[in-house]
DNA sequence: CCACTTCTTTACCGATCGGTTTGATTTTAG
DNA sequence: CTAAAATCAAACCGATCGGTAAAGAAGTGG
């Protein structure tokens, strides 16, 4: 396609005027949109209007709208969902749960935010315009999923979970109450009757 | 408003041709519409192709869109939605909380329907367009939420929960799986890895 | 059979959708 | 200082959005 010449210098021919905006607040205010309208809901005058740009600047710098939600995607993962790292990370397993269900408390309830999560409600159902959205964003979520079941199993094999432990079904359990909190977040529940939805869901660790 | 004169006859002055199409067939046909695109989602043109009608003769039914999307989620409750009431018939706290969970797995994971949730994906976030709407569903879901929560705290005054059990967190623990669950589904998980995830939520019980 | 009522069909309405063209402006490289 | 490159602003594109007007077709009550 757009396959530079091998005679070519690679180099970077880049000049012009640069942008004027940044692109990280940009896609920062971008990602707040589609937090609160998700992806179809989202138009390209309400996203350009928040990220105070243009169109033809937004097009340039993104692609199209589908580059930009990837994008504010991806960025929420090493924003808001950062936690999720930093859980997996942890030396016990009743750690990474903990840590699991007490930061999706936080995100989807922290009040300068649009409330619940973006990977849940971003692109749940689509018009069949965006099925190709949702179809990735099932994919996202499933591989997170994955990731904590990856977490688990070597929990189970280091005898930090008892050997017999369905893990696959504790992982979809842990993963089904962190979705069920953002849905309950973006119905309206506070912080601290979350928070006992997570005290509740930490009762049935094995350990 | 519409208040028909008193000195006139309230019988019913119908006449003329009668509307050659069923007007449940055709809701029925625009729940699946919503459930599976959601509110904003369903344009006019998908949903009348699925009714197999025409737009006039949607509007002159069912008033506009919003109209038959609640006229689709009052319906969604008294059939998919139905093992909800059954379920709070039952007479133990842990049958009530046992029916729920099958339920909703039931339901959501069912192949003959679009999957997951109506009452959770149908307007969980929506442009600014559709925010009526959007609290509507916020409200529809507290509402469901406040009648399990009564069932619940009836079974602690008869003494079938603990005394000393946190009815509230309990509660919207309860909801929270199921609503986790509805987004698992419409992930693409199966009814057998989501009834595995209801069997883990139960061990929680207090009885 | 008639007068009337209602439904159905087609075609259309303004508004908004995502995306782009045009052209002036601003910057850098040489 | 000039030429190339890239940005910005505004206006514009066909398509689709939810919703309707007009006119013909099909029934009902008398």
């Amino acid at each position: 396609m757009s396959l530079s010449n091998p005679t070519t210098a690679p180099a970077k021919p880049r000049a012009g005027r640069p942008r004027s905006f940044d692109r990280e607040q940009a896609l920062d205010a971008a990602m707040r949109v589609f937090w609160r309208q998700g992806y179809e809901g989202a138009s390209l005058t309400a996203l350009t209007e928040a990220m105070d740009i243009n169109r033809p600047s937004l097009y340039a710098a993104f692609g199209d709208k589908a580059g930009l939600f990837r994008e504010a995607v991806a960025r929420y993962g090493t924003g808001p969902g950062r936690y999720i790292r930093r859980a997996l990370g942890q030396p016990r397993a009743r750690q990474v749960a903990e840590m699991l269900l007490r930061g999706a408390v936080a995100i989807a309830t922290d009040p300068t935010s649009p409330g619940g999560c973006l990977w849940v409600q971003g692109a749940l159902v689509t018009s069949t315009e965006g099925e190709i959205i949702r179809t990735e964003m099932m994919a996202l979520r499933n591989a997170g999923t994955t990731q904590i079941q990856d977490r688990l199993e070597r929990a189970r094999s280091e005898g930090d979970l008892p050997a017999a432990t369905d893990v696959q079904a504790l992982t979809l359990f842990l993963v089904s109450v962190m979705n069920g909190i953002a849905v309950q977040a973006s119905s309206g529940q506070s912080r601290e009757a979350l928070n006992s939805v997570a005290d509740v869901a930490l009762k049935v660790w094995p350990v």
